[in-house]
DNA sequence: ATCCTCCCCTAC
DNA sequence: TAAGGTAGGGGAGGAT
C-alpha cells in the first residue's frame, strides 16, 4: 500500500462503489460484487459492472419486478426459471440513475476486492451472476419489493426456518433504506452496504417460505441475524442462540437452497472452532504448529508440509497441484513443439505411413467428403475428459459410470471442498462440471465415483499425443496438455487419395474427416484415450466444431456452412467470452444469445459494452471470421509463481522465508527459459475484512482483496538473491498484516535473454519481426522466386548508392506489404548510443562471446543462435554487437561480423526466418553507418567489386554520441 | 499520444 | 481436510 494511503481505504472501497466515473463508466476496480455460495465464500469476481452505463429505461419495468430469487445456479433443466439479464439490468439501472449525482473526484488507488471460491465451474455460469447482481443492488431491489408490498412466496428454501434480526429497529431500518437512496453521501461502515436492512431480510425470508420474528423467541427462533459483533455484544447472548450473518439468507436465496449456517456464524462456535482447527488465527496456528511439533518430537519424519511456513511446502504443493501441472505441461508442450520445429523434425515417414493406410481403406463409410482446393482444413484436437480417460485405461469397470478426478475420496471424512479436475460425460449429464466442488457434485450425482490423480500419466499421454501429431506435421499450435490446433491443409493435399491435379473426386477422395479419424485412432492406440477433432476453415470454427464432435467424434464445418453454423452457436461458447463479457452482453440481448442474433449490432455498439479490442474480435467471431494462423511462434513475456493455497503465516520471518522460496523457484524457471527479468510484480491476496479467518476450504484463500506492486530490475536479473530483495521491498510497500495473507505471487516481466541486450530495443524489434511468423513473408519469398525464374531476371532490389551521384535508386517497398493485415507496425524507431550505455556493462564486454571470437568460430556461434526462430533474445545481441562495433569505429570488424551473420543465415540448419532477419539486421547497420560516417558500407555485398576499405577510409577515429532513426516502414526485402 | 501501473478476464 | 497455477490479452487512468 502506499504510504500515504489509509489502509482501510484499500480494503473498503464501498463508498466509491456506486459512483459512476465521469464517462458514466464505472471503474471496475471500485466495485466488488460478491457472490456467496453455500460455503459462505465468494466466487472469484469476474464482473465489471458496466451494465449501469446504459441509458435508463426507468418505469417501464418497475411494476413487473418480482422477487426473483429462486435460482439454483447449478440446477439445469426445465425447472430452472430463465434469467432475464436485460430485466435485471433494467432494475439496476433504475437504482443507478438515482445515484448518478456525484461526479468522480479522482479515483483512489485501491485493492481489487472480491475473490472467490466455489470452484471454477467450467461452464460460464451466467446464472450465478444473479446473486452477484443482487448483492450489488439488493438494498434497492428489496426496498422496492417491500414498499410495493410484494412479499409473495416464491420458494420454500426457508421452510421451517425463522429469523430474528438483531441490531436495528424497523424504524431504523426504514431510515437506513432512505439513506441508501444516495450511496455517495452515505457514511457508514462498509458492511452496512452488504447487509440488507431488517425489512429486506424480512421480505426475503418470507418470500422463500421462512418466518420473520419481531422478537427473539426462545426455542422457536432458528437464527438470530446480526451484522456487527458490537450489536450482539450490546445485548446479552441468549442460551442456544445461533447468531448468523445476514449473508446466510441472501446467499441461500441466491443459491436457491438453505446453506449451512455454520459457514455464516457471526461469532465462532466453540465446538465448531475446535473441530475446525479454531476460528482465530492464533488458535488455528497453535493447532497446526502443535501438530507439526508433535510429529517432530516423536522423531517421525515429517510426512507433509502442512502450510506455507514449511520450507518444503512449495515442492510438496506443486507435486499435488493439478493447475500447476497443467500450466507446466502446456509450457512444456509449447517448448517441445518449438524444439521439434527448430530441429526440422521429419514428418515424411509418418505421412507415408498414413498415405499407405488410408489408401488401403479408402472410400469407406460416408466420411469421404473432400477438401475443396481453395479451402483450408484446420483441426482442433482435444482429448475427451482427459484426466478421467487416463484413469479409465486401467479401470474398465468404471466405464459408463459417472467418474470424477479429484483429491478427495468423496468419503465421509472429506468436507467436499475439493475441486473436480475432470469428470466423465456420464457425470456431466448429471450436472457435474470440471471445476465443481466434490460436495456439490455429490449432491447432484450421488453415485459419482471419485478417483485420484495420476500426474505422471498425464504428462506422458500429453507428450505422446504431441509426438503423434508432430510426426505428421509441424504446422501445429500447442494450446494445452490435451489440446492443439493443426493446420492439416497441406497434409491432406499431400495424400495420394486427395485427388489428381487438384481435381477432387468427391466419391473417392480422402478428406479431412478420414484424416482426423486416422489420427484419432493413432492416439487411441498409443495412449488409450479418446480424442475428438473439430475441423473448420479457421481455428475459431474448428474449435467450435469440437464441441459438437465430443465425445469421441469428428465434426467438420466447411466454408460454406460457416455462416449458418456460427450463427447457431451460443455467444457464451465463443472463446474469450466468459462470465464477465457475457454479463455485459446480456444488456443488449439476453444471456442465451446466439451469434447470429448478435450480428445486428454495429461494431461500435459492441465497443461501448465490451471495449475496443474485444468488440472487434467479437464482431468478427460471430461471423465466423478468424484470420489467425495455426502456427504462431511467440516469445515468452513473463515468468511467474503464484501460491494462493496454504498461506498461513504468524511471523514475519515465515513470510520472508517464503518469499525466498518463491524467488528460488523463479530462478529455476528463468534459468530454464534462459531469461533474465527486467521487471518484477508482487501480488498478494489478503483476507477480506469480513471474511472468516478460517476458510471453509482447508487452507484455501477464502475471500480476499488483492494488491499488486511492481518495480524494475536494473540491470536485468535472474538470481534468487536479488529477486527476493526486490520482492521484500514490494511486500513492505503493500503493508499487509502477515497473518492476513492468503496468497502470494511473483511475476517477472520485461524478459531479456540471459546473455544479452537492451529490452526496449528488443521489444520494438520484436514487433517488427513477429508478423513474419504468420507465414506471409515466406510465401511472398516463394512467389517472387517463382516469378523471377519465369521472367529469367531478378527484379531490382534494395537501395543503390552510386558514388558521386546524388540520386539513389530506391527499390524498397513498404514492409507492411509483407505483413499480416492486423499487425500494427511502428514506422520509425529511434535508438541512441545512450540506449547502449544504459546497460550496466559495456556492450562489447557483455557480448564478449561474440566479439572475442575469430570469424569461423563466431559464425558457428551465430549458427547456434539461429537454430531458433528470430526473436528479441536472439537478434538483440547480434544487432547490438554491430552497433557497438559501429560506435567504436571498428568497421572492418563490423564487415566481418556482417559476413558471418549472413553466411550463418544461409546454412541449412537455421530457422527459415533468419534469411530475412539477418539481412534486415545488416540493413540497419548500414543505416547506422550512414548516419555516423556519412558513408554506407555494402554489408550485403550487393555491389560487385566495391572495396570495403574505400568506403571506410578515414572514419576510424570518429567517436562520440550517435543516434539513429530507423525507418522500419520500408524494406529492401527480398534481398536473397 | 504513448507508456506505465494496477488491476480484471480468460483458458486449460 | 486439501493441494485455488499461470500466461497472455486488455482497459482505465495517471505520468511523461
Ligand atoms: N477447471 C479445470 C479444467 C481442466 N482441468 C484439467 C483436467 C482436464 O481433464 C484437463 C483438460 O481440460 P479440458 O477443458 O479439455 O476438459 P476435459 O479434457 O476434462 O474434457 P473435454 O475436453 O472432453 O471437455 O485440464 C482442470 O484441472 N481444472
Ligand atoms: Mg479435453
Amino acid at each position: 500500500m502506499d504510504g500515504d494511503h489509509d489502509p482501510e481505504g484499500e480494503l473498503f472501497m464501498d463508498e466509491e462503489e456506486d459512483e459512476p466515473g465521469p464517462s458514466h463508466h464505472m471503474d471496475p476496480r471500485t466495485v466488488s460484487p460478491e457472490l456467496f455460495t453455500e460455503e459462505g465464500e465468494l466466487t472469484r469476481n469476474r464482473e465489471e459492472t458496466s451494465f449501469n452505463t446504459r441509458e435508463s429505461t426507468v418505469g417501464e419495468s418497475r411494476n413487473t419486478v418480482e422477487a426473483p430469487m429462486v435460482i439454483d445456479p447449478d440446477q439445469p433443466g426445465p425447472s430452472r426459471p430463465p434469467v432475464d439479464f436485460a430485466l435485471m439490468n433494467r432494475w439496476l439501472k433504475e437504482g443507478v440513475e438515482e445515484e448518478e449525482i456525484q461526479g468522480n473526484d479522482g479515483r483512489r488507488r485501491g485493492a481489487a476486492v472480491g475473490w472467490m471460491m466455489e470452484g471454477r465451474g467450467d461452464e460460464k455460469g451466467q446464472l450465478r451472476s444473479f446473486g452477484h447482481y443482487m448483492r450489488l443492488k439488493k438494498d434497492k431491489l428489496q426496498h422496492q419489493v417491500n414498499v410495493l408490498g410484494r412479499v409473495r412466496q416464491v420458494s420454500e428454501i426457508f421452510n421451517g426456518i425463522s429469523i430474528f434480526v438483531n441490531g436495528f429497529t424497523e424504524e431504523d431500518q426504514l431510515r437506513n433504506c432512505m439513506a441508501e437512496e444516495n450511496f455517495s453521501t452515505r457514511i457508514m461502515p462498509p458492511q452496512c452496504i452488504i447487509v440488507p436492512p431488517a425489512l429486506e431480510l424480512r421480505s426475503l425470508i418470507q418470500a422463500h417460505g421462512g418466518e420473520y420474528h419481531v422478537y427473539y423467541e426462545y426455542g422457536t427462533t432458528t437464527y438470530t441475524v446480526a451484522s456487527e459483533i458490537a450489536v450482539v455484544k450490546r445485548s446479552k447472548r441468549r442460551k442456544n442462540e445461533v447468531i448468523v450473518k445476514p449473508e446466510l439468507i441472501v446467499d441461500s436465496v441466491a443459491a436457491g437452497r438453505l446453506l449451512d449456517h455454520k459457514d455464516y456464524l457471526l461469532l465462532p462456535d466453540e465446538d465448531e472452532m475446535i473441530r475446525r482447527n479454531g476460528a482465530t488465527i492464533s488458535q488455528a496456528m497453535k493447532k497446526l504448529t502443535e501438530k507439526a511439533e508433535e510429529a517432530e518430537t516423536r522423531g517421525e519424519k515429517r510426512q507433509a508440509a502442512l502450510d506455507a511456513r514449511d520450507a518444503a511446502f512449495i515442492d510438496e504443493y506443486y507435486a499435488r497441484s493439478r493447475l500447476h501441472l497443467i500450466s507446466t505441461l502446456a509450457q512444456e508442450m509449447r517448448d517441445y513443439v518449438s524444439s521439434l520445429r527448430d530441429a526440422n523434425s521429419c514428418t515424411e515417414r509418418a505421412r507415408a505411413e498414413m498415405n499407405e493406410r488410408l489408401r488401403e481403406g479408402r472410400g469407406e463409410g460416408g466420411n469421404t467428403r473432400s477438401l475443396p482446393p481453395s479451402e483450408k482444413a484446420v483441426f482442433h484436437l482435444d482429448l475427451d475428459s482427459f484426466f478421467v480417460s487416463v484413469t479409465l485405461r486401467n479401470r474398465p469397470d468404471l466405464r459408463g459410470r459417472p467418474v470424477a478426478v479429484t483429491h478427495s475420496s468423496g468419503s465421509k471424512e472429506s468436507n467436499g471442498f475439493s475441486e473436480i479436475a475432470s469428470c466423465s460425460y456420464e457425470a456431466r449429464a448429471r450436472g457435474v462440471k470440471n471445476g465443481s466442488l466434490v460436495r456439490d457434485a455429490l449432491r447432484k450425482c450421488t453415485d459419482l465415483v471419485c478417483v485420484p490423480y495420476q500426474f505422471d500419466d498425464y504428462r506422458s499421454v500429453s507428450k505422446m499425443i504431441y509426438d503423434i501429431i508432430a510426426s505428421h506435421t509441424l504446422e501445429l499450435r500447442a494450446v494445452s496438455c490435451d489440446e492443439m490446433y493443426v493446420d492439416a491443409t497441406s497434409m491432406i493435399r499431400s495424400l495420394d487419395g486427395y485427388g489428381i491435379e487438384g481435381v477432387v473426386d468427391a466419391r473417392c477422395s480422402i478428406g479431412p474427416i478420414i484424416v482426423a479419424n486416422y489420427l484419432r485412432e493413432l492416439i487411441r492406440e498409443h495412449t488409450g484415450c479418446p480424442a475428438s477433432v473439430g475441423i473448420g476453415p479457421n481455428p475459431l470454427v474448428a474449435r467450435l466444431a469440437t464441441r459438437l464432435a465430443k465425445p469421441d467424434g469428428v465434426k467438420w464445418i466447411q466454408e460454406r456452412e460457416v455462416e449458418e453454423f456460427v450463427a447457431n452457436q451460443k455467444v457464451s461458447d465463443l472463446p474469450g467470452v466468459g462470465y464477465s463479457t457475457l454479463n455485459k452482453l446480456s444488456e443488449i440481448g439476453g444471456a442465451e444469445m446466439k451469434c447470429g442474433d448478435m450480428r445486428k449490432y454495429e461494431e461500435r455498439e459492441l465497443e461501448v459494452i465490451v471495449g475496443k479490442k474485444t468488440s472487434h474480435l467479437l464482431y468478427r467471431m460471430i461471423r465466423g471470421i478468424d484470420k489467425s494462423e495455426v502456427v504462431v511462434e511467440r516469445v515468452r513475456k513473463s515468468v511467474s509463481c503464484d501460491i494462493n493455497y496454504g498461506i498461513r503465516f504468524t511471523k514475519d520471518e515465515e513470510l520472508q522465508q517464503f518469499l525466498a522460496s518463491l524467488a528460488a523457484q523463479l530462478e529455476k524457471k528463468l534459468l530454464q527459459a534462459r531469461m533474465k527479468a527486467g521487471a518484477i510484480t508482487l501480488k498478494v491476496m489478503v483476507r477480506s475484512a469480513d471474511a472468516p479467518v478460517e476458510t471453509p476450504k482447508y487452507l484455501g484463500h477464502g475471500r480476499c482483496d488483492t494488491h499488486t506492486r511492481c518495480g524494475r530490475l536494473d540491470p536485468v536479473c535472474g538470481d534468487a538473491e536479488k529477486l527476493v530483495i526486490e520482492a521484500r521491498k514490494l511486500m513492505t510497500s503493500i503493508k499487509a498484516p502477515v497473518e492476513e495473507l492468503r496468497g502470494i505471487g511473483i511475476q517477472l516481466g520485461r524478459l531479456a535473454p540471459s546473455n544479452s541486450a537492451a529490452r526496449p530495443l528488443a521489444s520494438q524489434l520484436n514487433r517488427f519481426f513477429a508478423p513474419k511468423k504468420n507465414g506471409g513473408v515466406m510465401e511472398i519469398i516463394e512467389k517472387e522466386k517463382e516469378e523471377e525464374k519465369e521472367d529469367g531476371r531478378k527484379r531490382p532490389r534494395g537501395v543503390r548508392f552510386e558514388e558521386g551521384v546524388d540520386e539513389i535508386e530506391d527499390h524498397r517497398r513498404p514492409i507492411k506489404d509483407f505483413m499480416a493485415e492486423d499487425v500494427d507496425l511502428p514506422t520509425r524507431m529511434h535508438i541512441s548510443s545512450s540506449d547502449l550505455r544504459s546497460q550496466s556493462l559495456p556492450v562489447s564486454q557483455k557480448l564478449s562471446f561474440l566479439s572475442e571470437m575469430k570469424i569461423p568460430r563466431m559464425k558457428m556461434k551465430i549458427v547456434e543462435l539461429m537454430v531458433e526462430d528470430p526473436s528479441p533474445p536472439l537478434y538483440g545481441p547480434l544487432l547490438l554487437h554491430g552497433w557497438a562495433l559501429i560506435q567504436r569505429g571498428d568497421l572492418p570488424a563490423l564487415m566481418e561480423f556482417a559476413r558471418a551473420t549472413i553466411s550463418a543465415s544461409e546454412s541449412s540448419f537455421i530457422a527459415e526466418g533468419w534469411r530475412f532477419a539477418a539481412r534486415l539486421i545488416c540493413r540497419e547497420w548500414e543505416k547506422a553507418c550512414s548516419r555516423r560516417y556519412s558513408a554506407v558500407p555494402d554489408l550485403l555485398e550487393r555491389e560487385e567489386g566495391k572495396k570495403w576499405n574505400e568506403i571506410v577510409e578515414g572514419v576510424w577515429e570518429k567517436e562520440g554520441e550517435y543516434s539513429i532513426d530507423i525507418d522500419v516502414s520500408m524494406t529492401t526485402f527480398p534481398i536473397m
